[in-house]
DNA sequence: TACAATCTTGCATACGTATGCAAGATGAGG
DNA sequence: CCTCATCTTGCATACGTATGCAAGATTGTA
């Protein structure tokens, strides 16, 4: 066994080239699609590459033609599941248009211009922004900087860079009137991150429904999108006098953590004294200890809208900004109480449509 | 607004070192730590650099050096947390030194050739191996081509590539060693990929602490690190005629949906009726829904020696395998019976140790 | 067979940066 | 003021690939 071999360095195409009595540029043809290269050629290349270990250097390649197949993906923490799933089938979808991705992940919060400079300094061919509160200054940077840019599961008001999210004040309109129609009484909401658009489209949706039912009171606590925020913010809430008969809380991650405290803490019995419906239909939600009623975020569609947009704007050379919302859908589990009528099983799970009029 | 800009090509040495009104070796320099330069022209060139919005190309500069400062991470699933926590402390350890991640995700079982292309295209600094079953293969191929590999939590009998892993046999032996103390007669183990490392010495370790005790028997399923499969081991064993009324499970992510499977399934509790004990101490473990006892494996530490090897190696050149191997802990929660005696109240959890003799 | 049209091929150059080398600038010491 | 040592600087070149261009090879047609 030689341990401690001395790297050697890679094959070039030149010497490709050489070993197979050609030049350099019918090497680079033949691993060109598209290219001009007989066959003749084309095969003497490849077995001369395959002989000698050859594998174009994309870095070099990458210099010429101003392209470098490399997305640049920011997600500031991945401790709700929801982002490594997004991770995941980014991977599968990018991987298809032969693009890679470098993650800048673990970061705070006051890193937005080293994760900036870093991007620039690649030269990446697109950047994708999600559960990351860096989003407005970086995407207006990039924007400016001509680099695609996709807000994942955010939107900012200014019309800088793309965006792609689900239909957050019609889910948030929809858990309200599933709710309501559920018979409960003291409505609480724990909220996400303030600053970020999801969770504001998510209570708007909701505040409009309780209004539309003449409900004014709304209790409100903030989480953060963060477990233990979520857990404080839970315990302050159901340690109120009349604390909320039914909680809506901003996503599915935190939910849990919401359900732990009720549960453990307040030895409550879920549903029969308090309701709780989450967002998002991440991993734990489905999970029988919670089963957790909640609207989808659908991630392959998502995902899929994502990287359409990024693809364009990178063959088009086009940056003008699309936002692109895809719809999301209830499903009905075991965290809150069951409305009388409107329930709905399609497909394997029970979904709620609002009863038309009363 | 001017929606649908036109991408424009980015700031180049040689403009700064035109516009500053030096050579382009001095814009070179001035970016370059520890060459030589002036102070003077130095802010001539920062300040001109500044102005123009300069940033290094690191594409080209990769080309010249011969370092991309890129790490590969190869991680086929991100379902279990544990991995998803990895990639965060990654993300923070490798910005400290200045290296990125190119991350490998969502890929199918099949894919080691493609993406070991893709890896040598990019001519990453090193590699690092976790959450795959395509570890042998490709740590191989990569050591062959003179890239530092780190395989993240496996080991090969091979000695192709580092390794960082905890004392998993010494885990496994714990844990096995605490259900006995508890008191249990029937054991069982839901095993991960039988071809990992990590399963294997875990379940050695258990099985030597149970053939210590003169204990043979020991009911085996196989749920391969897979949620879905976890369950269906679990009902088939569960629902045995004699069933265990003590299982270990090979990681925390399956032994939560054991746990799901035994008590809302079977109807049993936890752990009057049955104990349960999982490996990783992640996420959900702490969660008060499960409370599983486990064992941790510090990301902390195994993350930073991780980092160690692959600097270390990239600086000097020298690819001898190393092997690092961090300890352990055994917490106790719920989820399993409590030994009498050993029960150890250190640093706000409680652990266990074996009691000397009898 | 001859000629035009189409393919192939190699040459030369470009991409943006780092760096060895030699020349020029600066500083220290007498 | 001179000499020598140390810093700075610019020139030129190299990294590995892609591609426009013109010359050469091949094919089809009459």
């Amino acid at each position: 066994m030689d341990g401690g071999v001395i790297k050697r360095s890679p094959v070039t195409s030149s010497q490709v080239a050489e070993h197979a009595g050609v030049s350099q540029s019918a090497v680079s043809r033949t691993f060109t699609p598209g290219a001009s290269i007989s066959p003749k050629t084309r095969a003497k290349v490849l077995a001369a590459a395959k002989e000698l270990g050859y594998r174009p250097n994309a870095i070099a390649r990458s210099l010429i033609t101003n392209r470098s197949r490399i997305i640049a993906v920011v997600m500031a923490y991945l401790e709700n599941l929801f982002y490594p799933d997004v991770l995941e089938e980014l991977g599968r979808r990018l991987a298809d248009e032969n693009y890679h991705m470098l993650l800048f992940t673990g970061l705070q919060a006051r890193d937005s211009d080293p994760v900036f400079d870093q991007l620039m300094q690649y030269r990446v061919d697109g950047i994708i922004l999600a559960s990351t509160s860096l989003s407005s200054e970086l995407s207006e940077e990039c924007t400016v900087a001509g680099i695609p840019v996709v807000l994942f599961n955010r939107t900012t008001e200014r019309d800088t860079g793309s965006s792609v999210t689900s239909r957050n004040r019609e889910g948030g309109e929809l858990l309200g009137e599933f709710l309501i129609a559920g018979g409960h009484k003291r409505f609480g909401y724990i909220a996400g991150l303030e600053s970020s658009s999801t969770n504001r489209d998510r209570l708007m949706g909701y505040r409009a429904a309780l209004e539309r039912h003449g409900i004014a009171d709304l209790t409100i606590r903030t989480g953060n999108f963060n477990r233990r925020e979520a857990e404080v913010a839970a315990r302050d809430m159901l340690a109120l006098p009349d604390r909320p008969d039914a909680i809506f809380v901003a996503n599915d991650h935190m939910a849990v953590a919401v359900m732990d405290v009720a549960r453990y803490e307040f030895g409550l019995s879920i549903p029969e004294d308090l309701s709780i419906v989450g967002y998002d239909d991440v991993g734990p939600a489905r999970w029988p200890s919670y089963g957790i009623t909640s609207v989808t975020q659908p991630i392959g569609p998502m995902v899929e809208a994502t990287v359409d947009i990024l693809m364009e704007q990178i063959a088009s050379g086009e940056m003008e900004a699309q936002h692109k919302v895809v719809q999301g859908e209830l499903i009905v589990r075991s965290s809150a109480r069951l409305p009388a009528r409107g329930l709905v099983e399609t497909g394997g799970h029970r979904s709620w449509t609002p009863v038309a009029a009363r």
